[in-house]
RNA sequence: GCUGGCGUAGCUCAGUCGGCAGAGCAGGUGAUUUGUAAUCACCAGGUCGUGGGUUCAAGUCCCACCGCCAGCUCCA
C-alpha cells in the first residue's frame, strides 16, 4: 500500500503501483471533481497518468495552469515528432536518440538512414505532427524485462535505444516504453494521456550533435521545438523572440555607435565609443555619488597582483581555469585580476584597525578580466574584461543585521532608478562542502532572511546553493519584455577573513575576526549596460541619453539660431548637437528618430523671431512651441528625477 | 570547448551551372534651402575572413585555420 497526501482532498491509501489516472477514477468515483488534470507532483517530482506509484508522499494534481504540466507536453510532443519522422522516413530508417524538454521546448536527436535533414524539410514534419495530433492517439506505457525490451529495439534497429538499455539502466530498474499508435518509444515519461491534448508547437531550429555528445560518436541530428498549452501563448514566445530580435543590444550597440569589440582587439573585450561611453559614465558617476551618500569609502586597485596574492586568496587553487594565465616579471608570476577581493583585503590591513571604526565599506569599479571559453561570449552580457560595481563591507558581528538590511535598501533603489520594479530573489544556503562554522552560518543565513523580509519582497530558497564560503543573495530583475536578469549579488565570505588572517581589535583589546561581505548591484556595468539597452529598446531615459537634443534648423539660414540654442542649452548642462547638413528638414528628423534621440528641437523663421523651439519628442511626436528657458527647466526637471517621461 | 549555420565595400545584403565583383544606405563633391520620418546628380570605396588545393579559369568546388551567430556544455 502506498500512502498520499493528497492536495485539496486530505489522507488516502491505495495499492501499490496505482496510477494517477486511477486515482482520478477512485477519487471521482466518491464524487470528487478533478478537474484538467494532465498529470501529477509526487512529491515535487512529475508523473504522468500512467507511471506506477510505488512511495508514498504528498501528491499534487497539476493542470495545464501550473508551469510544472509543461514539462509533460513538451516531452510528448517530443515523442510526437519522433513518431512524425517515421512515419515520414520509414521505421527502420530513423535512429532516436534523446528527446528531452528544454527551457521553452523541446528536441530530439536523430539520425535518418541516407538522409540529412535540412531547414526544409521541417515544415512537413510539423504537418505530419499536426496530423498526428489529430488522431488522437492514446499514450500508454508498459514495463519490460530487460530481455524483451532489447529484443523490441534490436527488431526496430534503434541502435541508440538498445546503447542506453545497455549503458544507462542498471539491472533490475524496470524498463518503460511508451505507446501511441503504432509509434513505441524508450522513454522514462512523463507524458499526456493522448496525442490529442498536445498543445501549440513548432518546430525552430536544426543543429548537429554527436550521440552522447561525445566526439567521435556518430554525428545525429538535433531538431528543436518550442511548445506550449495553447496557440496564444506559443504565439507570445515566438513574439517575444522577434521583439527580443529587435532589442539585441549588439545591434543597437552597432547602430547607435555606442560600443564595439573587434577581432583586432579580442573577442569580449569592449571598446566603448564616445556615445556609450556617455552612457557609461553617467551610470558610474551616480554610483559613485550614492554610495558616498551611503557611507561607502571608493578605492582605486591595480590590475595586476603577485602570485602569492592570489595563493592566499585561493584564487590559483580554485578559480585559475577563469583567469588568463600567469606572466612573469623579474622572475616573479603576477595574475591578471579576476576579482577585487583580495586588494580590498589588502586596503582592510594597511594598517591596525578598532571595533570602534567598523563598519567599513570600500567600493570600487574595478574591472576584472576573466578567461571565458570562446563559445559563451556574448555582446555586452558575458565578455572576458568587464567592470564590477564591486564593494566589500567588512563589519563586526553586532553590525551584520543592519548592514545586509542597508545593501538590500541600496540594491532596490538604485535598479528602481533605472526603471526596474520587478524582482526575483534567491537565497542560498550551506552546500555539503563548506568553510566557516554553524554560528557563523546561521547568523548570516538568518540574516540575509531577516533583510529580504524588511524590504517586503518574496524569495525563493535555494537550498544548498551557497558558495562554500558563505551563503547569498541573488537578485533578478524582469526587463520590458519578461526575461529575467541576473544582476545583484549579496555574499558573505567566511573564506578570506581567515586566508588573510583579518582580524580588529575589540573593546576587550583582543583580536577578533570580522564578518566580510561581498556585494554587487550591478554586477557588471557592461552586462547592465547592455540589460538596459534591451529594456529600453534603444531609447534610454533622458539622463543616460547619449545626445539629449537634436537642433534641426529648417533650412541653411536657421543655423546661426541653431547653433545659438545649442549653446544655451550646453550651458545648462544638456548634450546636444545641431544637424548642420544640407538636408531636407525631414531627413534631419528621421535620422535624429532613427538615432532614438529623445529632444528634436525643430528652429525656423518662426522661432528664430520668438526666441523659441519646437519640440518633437521621440516618443510623443511635436509637443508644441517653448522658449528656450522652458525646454531647459523641463529637461533638467526630468534629468534631476532620472525621469523616463521626455 | 562541442554541433550546425554564416563570413562579399564603413553598414545591410545580392552574386544563377566555376567564366569581367554588384545594389541600397553611410561617406565625398556639386546643385537644391526645404516646417515634423528619406531632395537630386556625380564620385570614390574590394587581397570576396586567412592559408593551401583542384581547375585553362575559383566569391562560387575541396581541405585546414580564424572570426561571428544559434544551440549545447560551462558559469567554486
Amino acid at each position: 500500500m502506498v500512502k498520499l497526501d493528497i492536495e485539496r482532498f486530505g489522507q488516502y491509501e491505495f495499492e501499490d503501483g496505482i496510477t494517477l489516472k486511477e486515482i482520478i477514477t477512485a477519487l471521482e468515483g466518491e464524487g470528487k471533481k478533478i478537474k484538467g488534470a494532465v498529470g501529477g507532483l509526487l512529491d515535487n517530482q512529475i508523473i504522468d497518468f500512467h507511471t506506477p506509484i510505488r512511495k508514498g508522499g504528498k501528491l499534487k494534481f497539476l493542470t495545464r495552469k501550473d508551469p510544472e504540466s509543461l514539462e509533460i507536453l513538451r516531452h510528448s510532443l517530443a515523442h510526437i515528432l519522433a513518431q512524425a519522422l517515421k512515419e515520414i522516413y520509414g521505421d527502420e530508417k530513423v535512429h532516436l536518440g534523446i528527446g528531452p524538454t528544454t527551457e521553452h521546448g523541446f528536441y530530439y536527436d536523430v539520425e535518418v538512414e541516407g538522409k540529412r535533414l535540412t531547414e526544409e524539410d521541417l515544415p512537413a514534419v510539423e504537418e505530419k505532427m499536426r496530423e498526428i495530433i489529430k488522431r488522437d492517439c492514446r499514450i500508454e506505457r508498459e514495463e519490460l524485462p530487460r530481455q524483451e525490451a532489447l529484443e523490441l529495439f534490436e527488431k526496430k534497429k534503434e541502435i541508440y535505444k538498445l546503447d542506453i538499455i545497455k549503458h544507462q539502466i542498471p539491472e533490475g530498474e524496470p524498463i518503460s516504453v511508451y505507446k501511441q499508435c503504432d509509434f513505441i518509444d524508450l522513454c522514462r515519461g512523463p507524458h499526456l494521456p493522448s496525442t490529442g491534448e498536445a498543445g501549440a508547437f513548432k518546430l525552430v531550429s536544426l543543429a548537429g550533435a554527436y550521440w552522447r555528445g561525445k566526439e567521435g560518436n556518430p554525428m545525429l541530428q538535433r531538431i528543436y521545438g518550442v511548445g506550449f498549452w495553447t496557440e496564444k501563448e506559443l504565439k507570445k514566445y515566438l513574439n517575444m523572440l522577434e521583439e527580443a530580435k529587435k532589442r539585441d543590444h549588439r545591434k543597437l550597440g552597432k547602430e547607435l555607435e555606442l560600443f564595439t569589440i573587434t577581432e583586432d582587439v579580442g573577442g569580449g573585450l569592449v571598446l566603448w565609443l564616445p556615445k556609450g561611453a556617455v552612457i557609461r559614465n553617467e551610470i558610474e558617476n551616480a554610483w559613485k555619488e550614492e554610495h558616498t551618500k551611503r557611507g561607502y569609502q571608493l578605492v582605486y586597485t591595480p590590475h595586476v597582483g603577485k602570485e602569492q596574492l592570489w595563493k592566499t586568496s585561493g584564487h590559483v587553487d580554485f578559480y585559475r581555469e577563469n583567469m588568463f594565465p600567469e606572466m612573469y616579471i623579474e622572475e616573479e608570476g603576477y595574475f591578471v585580476k579576476p576579482m577585487n577581493c583580495p586588494f580590498h583585503v589588502e586596503i582592510y590591513k594597511n594598517r591596525q584597525r578598532s571595533y570602534k571604526e567598523l563598519p567599513i565599506r570600500l567600493a570600487e569599479l574595478g574591472t576584472v578580466y576573466r578567461y571565458e571559453r570562446s563559445g559563451v561570449l556574448h555582446g555586452l552580457m558575458r565578455v572576458r574584461g568587464f567592470t564590477q560595481d564591486d564593494a566589500h563591507i567588512i563589519c563586526r558581528e553586532d553590525q551584520v543585521e543592519e548592514e545586509i538590511k542597508k545593501v538590500l535598501q541600496l540594491v532596490l533603489d538604485t535598479l528602481k532608478s533605472y526603471g526596474f520594479d520587478q524582482f526575483q530573489v534567491f537565497l542560498s544556503t550551506r552546500p555539503e562542502k563548506s568553510v566557516g562554522d554553524d554560528k557563523m552560518w546561521e547568523l548570516a543565513t538568518n540574516s540575509l532572511k531577516k533583510a529580504i523580509e524588511s524590504v517586503g519582497l518574496d524569495y525563493e530558497i535555494d537550498e544548498g546553493g551557497g558558495a562554500f564560503y558563505g551563503p547569498k543573495i541573488d537578485v533578478k530583475i524582469k526587463d520590458a519584455i519578461g526575461r529575467m536578469w541576473q544582476c545583484s549579488t549579496v555574499q558573505f565570505d567566511f573564506n578570506l577573513p581567515e586566508r588573510f588572517d583579518m582580524y580588529y581589535i575589540g573593546e576587550d583589546n583582543q583580536r577578533h575576526r570580522p564578518y566580510m561581505i561581498h556585494r554587487a548591484i550591478f554586477g557588471s556595468i557592461e552586462r547592465f549596460i547592455g540589460v538596459l539597452l534591451e529594456h529600453y529598446a534603444g531609447l534610454l531615459p533622458l539622463w543616460l541619453s547619449p545626445v539629449q537634443a537634436k537642433v534641426i534648423p529648417v533650412a541653411d539660414t536657421h543655423t546661426p539660431y541653431a547653433r545659438e540654442v545649442a549653446q544655451r542649452l550646453k550651458d545648462a548642462g544638456l548634450r546636444v548637437e545641431v544637424d548642420e547638413r544640407s538636408e531636407r528638414m525631414n531627413k534631419k528628423i528621421r535620422d535624429a528618430e532613427l538615432q532614438k534621440i529623445p529632444y528634436m528641437l525643430v528652429v525656423g523663421d518662426r522661432e528664430k523671431d520668438t526666441g523659441t523651439v519646437s519640440v518633437r519628442t521621440k516618443k510623443k511626436g511635436n509637443i508644441g512651441v517653448f522658449t528656450i528657458d522652458e525646454f531647459i527647466d523641463r529637461a533638467k526637471q526630468l534629468i534631476e528625477t532620472k525621469s523616463t517621461e521626455l
